[in-house]
RNA sequence: GGAAGGGUGGCUGAGUUGGUUUAAAGCACCUGAUUCGAAAUCAGGCGUACGCUACAAACGUGCCGCGGGUUCGAAUCCCGCCCCUUCCGCCA
């Protein structure tokens, strides 16, 4: 959510900034102003008939207490009259304060002047690569081979169980992918100074709303209801990531200063409907309705928060370095900015069987977007209470790391050779058909 | 799911026959005085959001778990919900 303040008093560069993104909700600004206008003169209206009820009512008591009753009486109706009249205004106000919030929350964040200005993919400028592109002197397999030949996903099974789009990983796959799980997890936690929770896989529409899904992506999001009770439709949604609920952790506290910055690590699946994108390039488990993730995620004052997006990249990227893997880091443009980032950088992993780069992780700072919706603050040195920034990353998202994995790493011989840094905790070199 | 008890400002904790309690008091915290300095003591200040404003002060409005209701007036009465504690039931 924005500042209305900053919208009031510099509509014209909240209006710029909101057009380079190119969706058009500058288009509601003047509207939202309007609307704030005739809020506010309301409200006026309503707490000076509210401060005049509250003095008279104040002087009944004293009339009763000294025992005029007709002036008392007298007072009342007056004041019953004055009372329906505010009832009439309350009634105005609240339905102007929930068209006007209702509004608020559809407005995006605005980029930060940092960012690149453009309308798509295309204008996307690219930060910097690492890896080298192998040759190989073999037949490439893509992932879909490899993982039925190795049997390392069952992908046909997997759609019998709950449809297709979500896979059921069997044997050395469904090692690997809990072994990326906690090598990433190991590496953020030991390595990164991150503090590793294990969150609901559920969350409230509230916080949905706080991170910025809801009202806009509803429609990418799984409710959830208890058995057949239709009333408990929607009071939980399955987390499309896990920065739904980790970025709420602390939503509607004030923070003590010095408990910033807080840094939090956590895998979860992600569930998403993925409603208008199915059929188009989802060979395979680039596009799942369910897949794992390790997320990053960063409370931090404001002062620091770029700084703080740097190192989150970073950090993103040690995981792919670690594994060999080839990838490269792009800065999102105006145009292709997610709704509550200020900035983005993503990162793409080469997949030789694809031929082409895939998303396995979006780093963004939200600034204060995010931390307004949830009432988040934190106590400032100077005693105010500010809005925190809250930066969320992807530390990895697995289904895409482990097509890069089996297509990068995969052998003449046919087999996938496992990167040293994941020996450990996949406790094996080599996957092999075997 | 059932029963009982409870949710008051950073904390502790008064206030529930509705009306000078404008949410007492204490602790913590801040400023000043005292002191070589500190403790102790004394004086003052000290919630939050919004509105109005110069994003000042002053003032006003709302907030005593959340949402409704009764009333001229609600922390206080009524209804619904949420959460916590204890016990019971069910269950991985």
């Amino acid at each position: 959510m924005l500042d209305i303040k900053l919208i009031r008093e510099h509509s014209p560069r909240v209006k710029d900034s909101l057009a380079s993104r190119g969706a058009g909700d500058d288009l509601k600004v003047d509207e939202l102003l309007e609307l704030d206008a005739r809020r506010r003169s309301l409200l006026a209206e309503v707490e000076t008939s509210r401060a005049k009820r509250n003095q008279e009512s104040k002087a009944i008591g004293s009339l009763l207490k000294e025992k005029r009753h007709e002036e008392a009486e007298q007072l009342k109706r007056e004041m019953r009259s004055l009372g329906e009249k505010i009832a009439d205004l309350e009634a105005r106000l609240t339905g102007l304060k929930a068209t006007e919030d209702e509004l608020m929350l559809t407005i995006p964040n605005l980029p930060h002047e940092s960012v690149a200005r453009g309308a798509s993919t295309e204008d996307n400028p690219l930060i910097r690569e690492w890896g080298e592109q192998r040759s190989h002197d073999f037949p490439l397999e893509d992932h879909l081979t490899l993982c039925e030949r190795l049997k390392l996903v069952d992908f046909v099974r997997g759609a019998k169980l709950a449809g297709s789009g979500f896979p059921l990983y069997t044997g050395w796959g469904a090692r690997l992918e809990r072994a990326l799980i906690q090598y990433m997890l190991q590496l953020h936690t030991s390595e990164h100074r991150y503090v590793e929770v294990s969150p609901p896989f559920v969350v409230t529409r509230d916080c949905m709303e706080g991170v910025g899904q809801f009202p806009k992506f509803v429609d990418q999001a799984y409710a959830v209801q208890e058995g057949e009770d239709a009333e408990t439709l929607g009071k939980l949604w399955l987390v499309p990531t896990a920065e739904a609920p980790v970025a709420n952790i602390h939503r509607e506290e004030i923070l003590p200063y010095e408990a910033l910055p807080i840094r939090y690590c956590a895998y979860s699946p992600c569930f998403r409907a993925e409603a208008g994108a199915a059929g188009v390039g989802t060979r395979g488990m680039i596009r799942m309705h369910q897949f794992d993730k390790v997320e990053l995620i960063k409370v931090v004052a404001p002062e620091e928060s770029y700084e703080e997006l740097e190192s989150m990249v970073q950090d993103a990227e040690r995981v792919l370095k670690r594994l060999e893997l080839r990838y490269r880091v792009i800065m999102l443009c105006t145009g292709d900015l997610g709704f509550g980032s200020a900035k983005t950088y993503d990162i793409e992993v080469w997949a030789p069987g694809q031929g082409d780069w895939l998303e396995v992780s979006s780093c963004s700072n939200c600034e204060d977007f995010q931390a307004r919706r949830m009432a988040l603050r934190y106590k400032a040195p100077d005693k105010q209470n500010r809005f925190p920034h809250l930066l969320n990353g992807s530390g990895t998202a697995l289904a895409r790391l482990f097509v890069a994995l089996v297509e990068t790493h995969q052998q003449p011989d046919g087999s996938i050779l496992i990167p040293e840094a994941l020996r450990s905790s996949l406790q094996a070199d080599r996957l092999t058909s075997d």
